[in-house]
DNA sequence: ACCTGAACACCGTTCAAGT
DNA sequence: ACCTGAACACCGTTCAAGT
C-alpha cells in the first residue's frame, strides 16, 4: 500500500448551491456569507479556547496523528472524528472536504521551513532550507506523498517563504530574467529528493516484501545487466528502486548531500553565466 | 481534489492464509502454488490472446484510461471492472490488490524511458532521459502522483533502466565511490520537477478555484512581501505555488530546462572534483 | 454557532459457487 | 482456470433536526 487514492462521490457537482459551511468551493470572492468557520477569525473571544469544542486546529493535529500512525491509506475523516469523539458530520462544520483537510495538514507541517534571510550566504541559506524541509518530511513521512500534489499550486504555502526565497536569489545576484526559473528550481529541489527518500513502502507486510525484493534483486542476471550487477552490493538498500526500506529506516544522507551540492553548484554556474 | 488516499479494510491481516490468486502477499519465494495468474507465463498458448478474456494487460490499460479521464481520485477497481464488463471480483483473479494494479500502471507507463546508451554524450543522454520522463508524465499527468510512491522502491522499474543509467555514469568518468550517489541524483532529478509541474490541481471546479487563487495572489500585501510583490507579474501562473493551472495547460518549459541544466552543470562539477 | 443522528451512494476485498 | 453473484465492513458527504 503506497500512494494511490480514492473517492466516493463521483463529482461534486458545483459546490455553490450548498447552504452553510465551507465557502472554499466556488465563487471568486471569499467574503460571501461570513458564516463559514473555515474563513472566520480564529479564537477572537479568547477565554477557554483550549476547551472541549472542536476547532480546525484540533482537527488538523488529530489528522496528522492519524496519518503518522496509519499512513495516508489508513486515513479517513471518520477515524479523525472518532479520535475526537464526535460525529463525522461535525468535522464538516470546520472543514470543507477531506482534501481541504489534507491541504491544511500540508500547510501545518510545512510552516517555518524557510530560514530567516540575511545571516547566511545564499548557498548556506539554501542548504538550510533543504535540510529543514527534509527534516519535516522525515518527521512526517506519510505526509510526503501529499507534498507533490499540494505544494504545487496552493494557498497552503505561506507567501513569506516565497518572498524569502526570491530575496535570497536576488541578493545572490541572479538577473531578473533568471529569478523565476531559479525559484522553480529551488522549489523542485526542496521536495524532489526527500519525497522519494521517505516515500512509504508499498506493503502492509514489510518483512515479506523485503524478502521478496531481495530475492528479486539477487536473481538479476549479471550477463544481461553487467553494470548493475557490478554495483549491486554498493547499491542494495542505499539507492532508489533497489531498496527495501525507506529513509526512515535507511537514510540516504550522502546521496542527499550530493543532490543538494549538485543543485547549488549548478546554480553557481548559472550565476556565473550572467 | 488532488493527492490524498483512502482504503477501506483497515489492515489486511496477513495475506498468507488466502487460497488462490495473488501470491504477492507474503512468502519470500514466489514459486509457491503456481496457481496465481499474477506470476504465470503470459499468453503461452498463443491463439486468440486478443479475445474476450480478461488479462492483466487489458486491465492495466483500462486502468490507465480511467486514470487519464477521471484522475486518481475518481479511480476505482469497480469502475475498471465496469468498463470491462465484468464483476469486480473478476479483476481479483488477475490483480492482487488495488495497489498492485497501480504499481503495474506505473510500470507500464514508465517502460522505455531510458534511451539507448552509447550514441550520445552523457550530458545529452541525461537530457534525453529527463525529457522522455517528462513526456510520459505530460501524457499521463494523473499518474504523476503515483511515481513518487511507486518508483522509489519497486519491482516496477526495469533493471534495464538502472543498468543504463549506471553505465552512462561510469562512462562519464565518475569514480566508484560517486556512482551510487549520482545514480540517486539522476533518479530524483528525473521525476522531481515534472511530478510537480503536472500535479493535478486541487479542485473539481477549476474556474472557481483559479479565480479564488488569483484573488488571493492579488491581495498579497506589497509592504510585507516586497520581493514577492515585485516579481509577481513575472511569476503568475508560471511558477510553483503561484499558479492556477498545471503543466498541462501552462507548461513550464524554460524552468524545466533550467532545472535540467542546473543538475547537469552540478554533475560536471562533481566530476571535475574527482 | 455548532453538533447529533441517520441516510445515500459509493468503495476494496472475500468467498462460495458456478462453468 | 477463470468468472459470477452476493455479502462484509468500511468510506465521504449531505441534510434535517436538535441545542
Amino acid at each position: 500500500m503506497t500512494t494511490s487514492a480514492r473517492k466516493s462521490t463521483r463529482v461534486e457537482k458545483t459546490g455553490i448551491t450548498k447552504k452553510g459551511p465551507s465557502s472554499t468551493g466556488a465563487d471568486s470572492g471569499r467574503a460571501r456569507a461570513g458564516a463559514s468557520p473555515a474563513s472566520r477569525p480564529r479564537s477572537k473571544k479568547g477565554g477557554t479556547t483550549g476547551g472541549s469544542g472542536l476547532s480546525k486546529e484540533r482537527i488538523i493535529s488529530a489528522a496528522i496523528e492519524q496519518i503518522d500512525r496509519n499512513g495516508l491509506m489508513g486515513f479517513s475523516l471518520r477515524d479523525v472524528a472518532r479520535s475526537l469523539g464526535v460525529y463525522p458530520s461535525a468535522v464538516y462544520w470546520h472543514v470543507a472536504t477531506r482534501d481541504d483537510l489534507l491541504a491544511s495538514v500540508v500547510e501545518a507541517t510545512m510552516a517555518d521551513v524557510a530560514p530567516e534571510p540575511g545571516k547566511l550566504s545564499w548557498q548556506d541559506w539554501l542548504r538550510e532550507l533543504f535540510s529543514r524541509c527534509r527534516e519535516v518530511i522525515r518527521r512526517h513521512p506519510n505526509v510526503a506523498q501529499l507534498l507533490g500534489g499540494h505544494l504545487v499550486a496552493n494557498a497552503s504555502l505561506s507567501p513569506g517563504m516565497i518572498d524569502r526565497i526570491l530575496s535570497v536569489l536576488v541578493a545572490a545576484g541572479f538577473k531578473n530574467d533568471q529569478i523565476v526559473d531559479m525559484y522553480n528550481v529551488v522549489i523542485a529541489t526542496m521536495v524532489g529528493f526527500s519525497t522519494l527518500e521517505f516515500a512509504s513502502m508499498p506493503t502492509d507486510d514489510p518483512a515479506g516484501w523485503a524478502a521478496q525484493l531481495q530475492e528479486k534483486v539477487s536473481s538479476i542476471r549479471a550477463l544481461e545487466f553487467p553494470t548493475l550487477a557490478r554495483y549491486l552490493p554498493a547499491m542494495a538498500n542505499r539507492s532508489f528502486i533497489v531498496r527495501w526500506q525507506n529513509g526512515t529506516d535507511a537514510a540516504m544522507d550522502s546521496s542527499f548531500r550530493a543532490y543538494v551540492e549538485t543543485a547549488i553548484a549548478g546554480m553557481e554556474r548559472a550565476l556565473a553565466r550572467a
